[in-house]
DNA sequence: TATCCGTGGCG
DNA sequence: TCGCCAAGGAT
């Protein structure tokens, strides 16, 4: 620890907190959640943040907080209606993550989100990072908030060269803000180096030309800034086959079910589908498998309507889809639901669900 | 510690 | 097309 930090020793704090903190007040960009500092706004800002763009989460923030506009309203919402105002933004349990939280502090902290480590921690989906973010964002707490912006920067300002992709340097990078951070305004302070990164030290090509702490940075009078940050690279993701089918009712409807509570894409609605084991013949499995796992009678008509690809981090479905008839059904089974084209707009699909539908809409229209 | 957990954009 | 990347957390 002492070896990877000992440029920090020759920082400025002062000029560099200084020159930091000028440069965010100046030029930071004006962001929905910026406009003031409630702490359940901070709280859902960070958590829609987590591994998710700016520009991405700005429409679903606003969305979110009209909806949801005070920690009441969200632990009182219904799951599913949560889980709406999520869909397509991913990670999904992060939604449901929140509102349990959310629904903790209005049992156990009188609705007030906690202003300690300990007890913010404490909290389902907080984690270090978004721990210090709120704090110090929200109360002004000089907490770390080590995100991989933060690594990034610091690794080049400090011209750190360990591996950022290893979970144990982010105490390293605390380690560093504890030593830098403004007591002054740790909010404006913690923001600052993630908005340098969003910004300015930019992953590939930094504008050293523009940044505000040229002057305090080890990595560039080094003229090593484009090799930092160290960071190894992940697997590649294995690809599964998948077979999907839209089942109309003689009047119309669609047949529809509940994913597990647990795992990929955990209580979103989706189309019957099963991964393809039989490459002979996928139709007959997917067949067999609704009639057995939903207990119905259905025909899938022959050909491929269209094949999407879903990429998530981790894997790769490849789904072929098809259109169907639902024959018969005997009772109705939980997770289950046979509804109307315009009831389908209530639940929260997953993107390469939407796609399905999207798609068989389109072929129905032509034909 | 390594893996799981989404999605869209970009070079 | 493809790998990589983004304000991470849970297990």
């Amino acid at each position: 620890m002492k070896e990877v930090l000992k440029n920090i020793d020759e920082v400025n704090i002062n000029d560099f907190q200084r020159d930091l903190l000028a440069w965010f007040s100046a030029e930071q960009r004006d962001l929905p959640w910026r406009k003031d500092r409630d702490p359940y706004k901070v709280w859902v800002s960070e958590i829609m943040l987590q591994q998710t763009k700016v520009d991405t989460v700005i429409p679903y923030f606003n969305r979110f907080i009209e909806k949801f506009p005070t920690i009441e309203a969200l632990a009182t919402a219904d799951e599913e209606d949560v889980l709406k105002a999520w869909e397509g933004l991913g990670y999904y349990s992060r939604a449901r993550n929140l509102q349990s939280a959310v629904q903790e502090v209005k049992a156990k902290y009188d609705g007030k989100v906690p202003d300690s480590p300990k007890e913010i921690s404490s909290l389902k989906g907080v984690g270090p990072y978004t721990s210090g973010a709120i704090l110090s964002i929200a109360y002004g707490i000089p907490e770390p908030a080590v995100d991989g912006n933060v690594m990034r920067v610091l690794s080049r300002i400090l011209s750190i060269w360990i591996d950022i992709a290893k979970p144990s340097s982010r105490k390293v990078f605390e380690e560093a803000v504890r030593k830098l951070i403004s007591h002054e305004n740790p909010s404006f302070f913690n923001q600052a180096l993630m908005e340098l990164g969003a910004i300015i030290c930019t992953p590939t090509s930094p504008s050293c030309l523009l940044c505000p702490v040229r002057e305090h940075c080890h990595g560039f009078h080094e003229g090593v800034q484009a090799e930092l940050p160290v960071k190894t690279k992940k697997k590649s993701t294995r690809i599964v086959k998948m077979s999907a089918v839209v089942l109309f009712t003689e009047d119309n409807k669609v047949v529809i079910h509940k994913r597990p509570e647990e795992g990929l894409l955990a209580n979103l609605w989706e189309f019957p589908n099963t991964e393809v084991v039989d490459l002979q013949s996928p139709r007959k499995q997917l067949e067999q498998y609704i009639e057995k796992e939903y207990r119905m009678k259905v025909a899938i008509n022959p050909g491929v309507i269209t094949t999407i690809r879903h990429v998530f981090s981790h894997l790769t479905w490849e789904i072929e889809v098809y259109t169907g008839k639902l024959l018969h059904t005997k009772k109705k089974l939980p997770r289950l639901e046979i509804v109307t084209d315009e009831e389908l707009s209530k639940y929260a699909f997953p993107v390469s669900h939407q796609k399905i539908w999207k798609t068989v809409v389109a072929e129905k229209t032509e034909s």
